[in-house]
DNA sequence: CCTTGACCTTCCAGTAGGTGGAAGGACTAT
DNA sequence: ATAGTCCTTCCACCTACTGGAAGGTCAAGG
């Protein structure tokens, strides 16, 4: 199978694919004329791959997820401790977003927003001592908070 | 100023400072050893992109807010549609991860978790007829889903 | 005066997970 | 033969930094 109908059939874009051989997820095989050739299992696996990528795995969980999903001895306890891990980070971050949410509604509510230039949201990125009522994340943090 | 100072007074790390100034967010003047020299009014912009980065806000983002913040005329509303733009968002990511999260629940929670292989999760994402009551984020969003 | 240590400089590379595009070879249909 | 589509590799770019190497500067102590 050439790559175009493997990226149709996964749903991945092919660059993607490409990508992901030169991480090491798939090996597919070269014809004579230096086309990738994919075997219905390297669909599979990329199917999968695409699944587990649109639940948030990050590509090395996938790795893991991969090799115990072509490990047919694999304990389900491995795989839910994977998913576990990852769903923790999950409503860590939803807690997060939502502190957020609730200081820029608060601030965007107080805004008048017209045009004259006294803004409570100006005033808080200003002034210190609004600030910290709130605790700014630091370190860390700073600065991933959003995609 | 020197920017161990400037560093510790705005909590920001002096590298990310030095990479502030790379893409023109702020602009020191220099020593005649070659040390940055940073003003008050330095200090201030910086702590301003703290917080303003700590709330999420994009870099070109901050870009405009300080150009807001340094516009004495500016129209809160201005500083306000980007508050909103953000909001939305942030909002828009929550709802994203709050599904993320219901699905990975009850995945976790549908697998037993012990030493037989088989397992709910690996079904889910091997499967295309489980997968296909849901609906899993394609395109754009795939693998942005969490940082 | 010399040394030590803290501080500063630049530059290069790497992170995650791809995406965009250029240059060029291969295949298919007309 | 040629047009159009598909495939290849390679390099650069994205966000927002971070780590580290190599080397200059400054202040204090012996």
């Amino acid at each position: 199978m050439n790559i175009g109908n493997v990226s149709e059939q996964s749903g991945l874009p092919a660059k993607t694919i490409r990508y992901y051989e030169d991480i090491g997820l798939v090996q597919p095989s070269r014809r004579e004329n230096g086309y990738r050739d994919f075997t219905v299992q390297d669909l599979h696996k990329l199917t999968f791959l695409g699944r587990a990528r649109s639940l948030g795995f990050s590509i090395e969980e996938c790795r893991t997820l991969l090799s115990l999903y072509e490990d047919h001895e694999r304990s389900s306890a491995d795989v839910k401790a994977i998913a576990q891990s990852h769903l923790a980070r999950v409503d860590q971050k939803i807690e997060e977003l939502q502190a957020l949410s609730a200081t820029l509604g608060d601030l965007v509510v107080r805004c008048h927003g017209d045009d004259r230039p006294d803004c409570p949201i100006m005033d808080d990125l200003t002034d210190s001592d609004l600030a910290e009522t709130r605790n700014y994340p630091t370190g860390t943090t700073l600065g991933t908070l959003v995609n």
